[in-house]
DNA sequence: GCTATATTTCGCCATATAACGAAATAAGAG
DNA sequence: CTCTTATTTCGTTATATGGCGAAATATAGC
């Protein structure tokens, strides 16, 4: 692992959304659709951001049927990675941003993958869990599925 | 201690000169001049680097005299970030690049840091401790301190 | 084969960042 | 106080990056 790779993790890693998926996907794995919702970003960014953690090898990608799941990668080509992302989680169990994070997370996994694709296709109806504009943004209602734009 | 801490942690871990300048100074502390011999870069982008580094709680600064001294940090901001270096350290210990830097650093530090100042003060003079364009460019010379700009 | 759809690639735009040099600041030396 | 000098701050510029939407790709189902 030279400083060459190391640098691509770390560049790879100074990202917040780039962060935040990774440790989405370091507990279980997601497919683009689900980190798209959770990131509220644009699918094609999602992406973007997704292919470059595959570049870094911090997650490994598996395709199945049309859809391409995401997981942190099991065997890091770089051990200072996984030491931080350990660390990382151990220590943002109690971060607020996290949990809300973690919170829409369950809310994600809930629901159908489809039934995520279809609206994030027809990307004007303000993707988002919460009817409200701005999306579980405190203390998040810790899952609960029959939430929905109105 | 937060989410926002080590993602500031990240960011700065992320460009390839403020890694060198960290790694450089968590062997023994060293002034801006010697950082800026050691990157060859301006003194003023030096000092921003350095800055943005001990904003994110990855060096301490020690003002003596004129100089300024920045050390790797003894406690930093958060645990991940901690680990993260100790493990950056280990790994590069034998990576070519960084092996390089120690060698150039051996040749600065033979040096006296006035000498330094001084010539990086009339910029023009491509400073570089090797006469020849390319500075130090493989198998260094481990530490020879008569080294001058013809 | 064709259609639907999940993801990626491409082109574009706005912003962020790293670099420099010039000017300002801070601290010894005269 | 004045001069020198090590470092920082400021202003500018070129490039890198993150974001989107449109078009391309790949795959399941018909």
């Amino acid at each position: 692992m030279s400083f060459r790779d190391t640098l691509a993790a770390l560049k790879a890693l100074s990202d917040e959304n780039r962060l935040r998926a990774l440790l989405a996907c370091s507990e279980r794995e997601l497919c683009v659709c689900q980190i798209t919702e959770l990131l509220q970003l644009a699918p094609s960014t999602v992406s973007k951001h997704m292919s470059i953690l595959r570049q870094a090898d911090l997650v490994d990608s598996r395709k199945e049927g049309r859809w391409i799941y995401y997981r942190l990668s099991t065997e890091f080509a770089t051990a200072p990675v996984r030491g931080l992302v350990e660390a990382l989680r151990a220590q943002l169990t109690a971060d607020p941003k996290w949990k809300r994070d973690r919170a829409a997370l369950a809310e994600i996994l809930a629901m159908d993958p489809e039934e995520l694709c279809r609206r994030q296709t027809k990307a004007g109806s303000k993707e988002s869990l919460c009817g409200d504009g701005e999306c579980c943004a405190s203390d998040a209602p810790t899952a609960g599925k029959e939430r929905e734009r109105s």
